[in-house]
DNA sequence: AATGAATGAGATTTCATTCAT
DNA sequence: AATGAATGAAATCTCATTCAT
């Protein structure tokens, strides 16, 4: 009359959580999120369905979660080069837009490209999430750069918004680093472009695509 | 036994399709592509779902129709103006690119803005398509321009793409124009980068928002 | 490579409504409403999930059918003793009441004893309806005779509406019923108060119970 | 390692009951029992889950001490009523039926008319146990009137189930006391019937809706 | 006495698509 | 060209209850 009775493996709430958040983070790149079912992410964590549900009210919430963990780990990297002195503003611009580029390019590289355009809703809430959160940043140091000299714009808000634009565009378009003669031609046209852009003096960007 | 047999209305099969695409194009405009049924299209037609199936052989496939239709216009609007004769290319550019914005401002006014983020689907398939059919039409202008030497650009394509990201972030980002001084803010700082950019001589752009 | 194509069984929709309805009644009297799964619905009448919904736009709404049919039936059948001429106005209600209770008694004994508790939700539904639906025309009947001098009451409608109530006590108390000596005994309880509460003149209540 | 141990608040067994009765009672009342979830019940009283358990083996047995703490209050009023000496039968009883409609009134004013057909698993529950209970006392106070002359009657308990009947369906229709015209009719009405039933001798009922 | 993370069966519903007519 | 009843897989979410601590 022994039951089989699963296993019940209680572990730390915050540890379940992330194991949950991490696991979601997975599939979405794989599969999509909205080809990802809920089962599909319990399954992989191993607990049962009220179990993701005791965590999430939704699963449009995890996927939040999972874009925030993401766009906080690029905020806070981004944010540590702001903070290091001793660089020429033009120099610490150059390495935060490395940094954008950098992690967008790795974040693609794990995403399906199969499954391209099945992940729209993910992309769509990534690109505004991090636009929104890089602006103010890029904003700041483009407006210190004029300030001091090393730049010269009217409004940094603004410039730095249409500047994200253009890196969000490596985002949307993986298949460019498929080609590297593609690859190498962007990058030196955007290398150009930030430099007429912000009119920048005595310095010359260099990308690391 | 006899049925109360529904009228059966034949049409030309083109107007049927137009009527279709028509159809869909609002109410994916209205509610969102993933929030409008196939149900929603014949209903508003008053049509079967057979009948539905006999001009598009999936739900993507009108989607796909919609947007081409969409594209089509906004590219033969474009192709237009490169046409004309007569005009310096820097002006000529900036007609186009008034062009872009323009349908693109027209078209986000049609789309609910509460349903921004539940239209993802639609507005990635869109803007990929427009990008990829815009680019190399805004690449001959500017190959052009560089030739004759009103601007000076080393790689027109990548140019241009880069151009268009930024055009197209305004479809993205449609709160913009809700606020007029913003509004005024973006549009100047894009004529200012656009001159920058194609490093335009004797010419500003002059964009209309 | 054949796939086992289930038949695909078209009917009139008429014909698969009430199928529909029939089959859900039937549950719902076994096992209660809410111990009733759509799947119990579907696998009886050999439909498929999606039929269920293309008929009753939900649950609730087939139990509102179900208790339309029966409350439908009741009144026809109340309005038809009604309507007939040369009846005297305390034998015509005795008619109508007897109808009452007999229907109510024939639809309880369907139902689960074993159920009884658990199917609250369809009981309240159906007591509300049954009386809503009855108290205009006992009503008229009470006022007619009122006026007639038959009977002598001074509202006819609100009359109307305890005795209604003491009817419907049979509906939820089946079990007395299982008892012949108490159904006998209630039986001649509400000849009395029949008799008494409408203030009857020359004429005794003969209940069937 | 060191987990911040949430405070734990021992009380006394049968205070923390209380507690949870009340809560649960507040709770059914306002959103109804079945849209009420036992997670919302411990939520209020600010215990876990386990506590819960820990004082009612389910959520249904909880039902049932709310019922019964109100059943129980209402009987301990009737059943004072019955034992004051030195009142006539027929006055007796006027003060029993008041006792029990203005207890249903005030209860009814309580819950949400809104959820009133989501709420039909503790109507129905209070319902019968209301009868079941109050029949017993309303028919000895019956029977003693028959005895003493003063009410004419066969069958006391059967006479005291109708009675009930009428007197719950109040309960069952809180709209009533929204309108004051129809409430004062119903009241009169109510009076009428009592007596009629009873066939009381030198007394008139006087209700207090 | 009390905790609260975990369970998991199961329910309703959606909707793109098919196909016999 | 058109109909519309029928399909059915699949998805999200609920919640009473358990049990190791």
């Amino acid at each position: 009359m022994k039951k089989e009775t699963k296993e019940r493996i209680t572990k730390d709430p915050e540890e379940r959580r992330q194991e949950l958040i991490d696991a979601a983070e997975r599939l979405f790149m794989e599969k999509g999120y909205e080809q990802t079912a809920v089962s599909d992410i319990v399954r992989e964590v191993q607990v049962a369905h009220g179990t993701f549900y005791y965590y999430f009210p939704s699963k449009e919430d995890i996927l939040e979660a999972v874009i925030e963990k993401n766009i906080a780990e690029l905020e806070s990297n981004v944010r540590e080069i702001m903070q290091q002195r001793d660089l020429a503003t033009a120099f610490k611009l150059n390495l935060m837009v490395n940094s954008i580029i950098g992690i967008n390019v790795a974040r693609r590289k794990l995403m399906d490209y199969l499954h391209e355009e099945s992940n729209a809703v993910m992309h769509e809430k990534m690109e505004r999430r991090t636009v929104d959160r890089l602006v103010p940043l890029l904003a700041e140091v483009v407006a210190f750069g004029a300030e001091e000299g090393c730049f010269s714009v009217q409004n940094p808000r603004e410039t730095a918004e249409f500047l994200l634009a253009s890196l969000v565009y490596f985002f949307h378009h993986p298949e460019i680093f498929a080609n590297p003669r593609r690859s190498e031609k962007m990058r030196r046209t955007l290398e150009t472009i930030l430099g007429r852009v912000l009119a920048v003096k005595n310095y010359n960007f260099v990308l690391t695509v």
